[in-house]
RNA sequence: CUCCAGGAUAGGUUC
């Protein structure tokens, strides 16, 4: 009996989903890891319903219980589908078990769900109630507050963690950062650039030096997001795209556009993006020229048909440019 | 009781 389970994790660990439940279907004996490594595995291949049920067949087996690590799983997968009703009764589910207040990755992920599905109170709520609450349960409830608009609140956590003596990594910073575009307060943002600049950051970790460049853009600080930029040790699509967005979103898109040069010129490969927000910045300054360039990058990578929004752009540029039937010829 | 698996984080058109 056991080899059949361990069987089972093997075939989930390398992917061989229907393989594992055939097998799993004939255990005489199932044990709580390969229930729960079956329904991981479902999660894994997006495939949630089946997780579900699963799960709805493991509460009919006498011989086993939900585990933390099973809590986990379903929760996150309420996480991404926004499934409050089910993750409420999963919540009730793990606190029956004693998992929710004694296991603290059960703890986090219950502040994530509450905090994803927009049901903040909820997800304040238990993270006031865990026992222990580290870096990453603060996290999630940042980023819930972040996510649907309530920087304020996400920025008193943020100093509420800090009293209680935990430290904020690069995760809290940027969730934090969120907050602040979004709040319009960019003396909250610069606070939180000299402590990210303390704790070194702003300049060797490319998510969180980004996530810096864009707050200053959301704020109209071009002048702060170029000079967060220059220092950062590594570039890629990405940071060079917030910067570039930042430049044509504040009524620079000749600067925008000097920007994507620089980008070609410094090795980095623009991605669908990149290249959308180049072709927006065209558009708005009327730069066919330098537009129709971008379409033929755009048509020589075979990009055109990979992503709708091109097209939307490429005509908006031709529009915006003046050039109709070359907006015409791309429409149709 | 021990061993293996589990938690938060960056950019675009419309919104």
């Amino acid at each position: 009996r056991l080899l059949g389970n361990n069987l089972v994790l093997m075939m989930v660990e390398v992917g061989r989903i229907f393989d594992a439940q055939k097998l799993f279907d004939r255990l005489l004996y199932r044990s709580e890891r390969s229930w729960t490594s079956m329904i991981v595995g479902y999660i894994e291949c997006g495939k949630m319903q089946y997780a579900f049920t699963l799960y709805m067949r493991m509460q009919l087996d006498a011989f086993v219980h939900p585990s933390g690590h099973t809590f986990v799983a379903l929760l996150k997968a309420c996480s991404k589908l926004k499934d409050l009703k089910r993750g409420l009764t999963l919540h009730a589910e793990a606190t029956r078990m004693g998992s929710a207040e004694r296991d603290p990755f059960v703890g986090s992920v219950l502040v994530d769900m509450y905090s994803k599905c927009g049901s903040l109170k909820a997800a304040r709520e238990v993270l006031d109630g865990l026992p222990l609450r580290d870096v990453v349960s603060w996290t999630a409830l940042i980023a819930g507050y972040a996510e649907h608009g309530h920087g304020k609140e996400a920025f008193e956590c943020l100093k509420q963690m800090q009293q209680e003596g935990i430290a904020p990594n690069i995760a809290t910073f940027v969730c934090s950062l969120k907050a602040c575009s979004g709040m319009g307060d960019a003396c909250k943002g610069q606070e939180i650039h000299v402590e990210m600049e303390r704790m070194g950051f702003s300049n060797r970790d490319i998510v969180a030096g980004t996530a810096l460049v864009d707050m200053y853009c959301k704020h109209g600080l071009l002048t702060n997001a170029q000079e967060v930029f220059d220092k950062l040790l590594l570039r890629n699509a990405v940071s060079w795209t917030t910067l570039i967005v930042g430049y044509t979103e504040n009524g620079c898109s000749e600067e925008a556009l000097e920007c994507f040069e620089r980008m070609l010129a410094d090795g980095v490969p623009p991605d669908t993006v990149a290249l959308v927000c180049s072709l927006k910045a065209c558009g708005n300054i009327g730069a066919v020229n330098r537009g129709g360039e971008i379409h033929a990058y755009i048509e020589r990578q075979g990009l055109f048909e990979k992503d709708i929004v091109i097209g939307n752009m490429l005509v908006y540029m031709y529009v915006k440019g003046g050039s109709l039937w070359k907006a015409q010829e791309v429409f149709d």
